[in-house]
DNA sequence: TGTACATCAGTGAACGCGCGTTCACTGATGTAC
DNA sequence: TGTACATCAGTGAACGCGCGTTCACTGATGTAC
């Protein structure tokens, strides 16, 4: 594993994401000034453009940034869940147990999910970071959508599921789960989404 | 079934909400000005200040509205599947069914939940207005409850079932289905999801 | 039926503050010769 | 090793526009006697 030593300027422009990524999830976008941005950064105005072309780069620069940081993760879930099982449904549902186990550790619940909150705000973006949003979501989409293709391989499913929903479903659990979690302030309601999920695709892979 | 007639400033509040929840569904609430909604509307601001005392008022209105209607659709859903039929199971299956096929005869998908939305940007509301948000969340846990209790009295489930996770399940899939619907712009991927809903009840409660 | 008054549903002008953005400038560090 | 220059990581002041809110006022409709 490389750690990457990062430079001042890098410093300085992560905490400003960090920040700012803290405060869109809390007020939106829109609500978010680059003034309280600066002053919790501890930078003036001119300092945070030297690092963001303007409002909109930022938005793009967070979403990235969530998106890549998301990827790691989830390929590191994936590789621990293959080593520990050959088989794809077992590995599958290992992966959902760590993930449930991985959002039940954040003691003060997950912070919200970046592309749920643009999803509620897209005309606030120009069209690259709406394609990236999408984008992200895709992914998803297709890394499930592999998992359960050969799950389905082995444990042939009823002729009437509908794969592609069951691979969406992920992130519709997730996502619908971290504003059950956020709203009624009770971070164990994700973690007990995904494991919902969990016992639906073990119910409909295992052999009636 | 009563139809109020609607006096002049009772029309032109609910035309104000109309075009407001149009448009904090698609820019979020700080990104909506009072300036495009009355332009929109075609009254001046003070007009609006006549029918809000500010514009907090006007997102504790939104709400309330979004919930009461809520209230109105989802009685009257659960209602006509009670009386297609008497078991508790297949009327709830039922239930899902016709809130499936109403999602899927939105031509342009669903617009947008104003619970979600407002969660993602709850630091912008006052306390009242949060907590009618949660407020909203758990009535639906409740009725979903309730339901899944009157089955599960009918047709034991495996002694491991999250009863409460499962009620709230139905908030979590329809909310990540719109977020999906809306984010890759298909309206078919929310009636989908809700239909995954169902076929996890449908399984769950089915004698191994 | 006429008149006085109250309420409804707004108008018009002004308010000051906060917003995102621009511009010319700068001290510290890195690189080439 | 010294010097010239370039890049990095910002500063400080000003910009005009749009924001939510306030205030005094008004014409049309409804109600009481």
């Amino acid at each position: 594993m490389t750690v990457r030593v990062l430079s001042k300027g890098e410093a300085t422009r992560e905490r400003i994401l960090d920040i700012a990524q803290d405060a869109v999830l809390a007020k939106g976008f829109a609500g978010t000034s680059l003034d309280e941005i600066i002053a919790e950064a501890g930078i003036t105005k001119s300092g945070f453009f030297y690092h963001f072309r303007d409002k909109n780069d930022l938005a793009k620069a967070m979403l990235q940034r969530y998106l890549d940081r998301e990827e790691v993760l989830f390929s590191g879930l994936f590789k621990q869940a293959d080593e520990l099982s050959e088989d794809p449904l077992h590995s599958f549902l290992i992966f959902l147990k760590l993930f449930a186990d991985l959002m039940s550790d954040m003691p003060n619940g997950h912070p919200g999910c970046i592309v749920a909150s643009y999803v509620y705000q897209d005309h606030l973006f120009s069209q690259d970071v709406r394609a990236l949003n999408a984008e992200g979501l895709i992914v998803w989409r297709n890394r499930f959508r592999d998992r359960l293709d050969r799950i389905a391989e082995r444990y042939p499913p009823r002729a009437d599921l509908d794969i592609d929903a069951l691979a969406d479903m992920a992130s519709a659990v997730a996502d619908g789960g971290i504003i059950l979690s956020k709203c009624l302030r009770d971070p164990s309601l994700l973690p007990r989404q995904i494991l919902q999920y969990r016992a639906y695709v073990k119910l409909v892979f295992s052999p009636a």
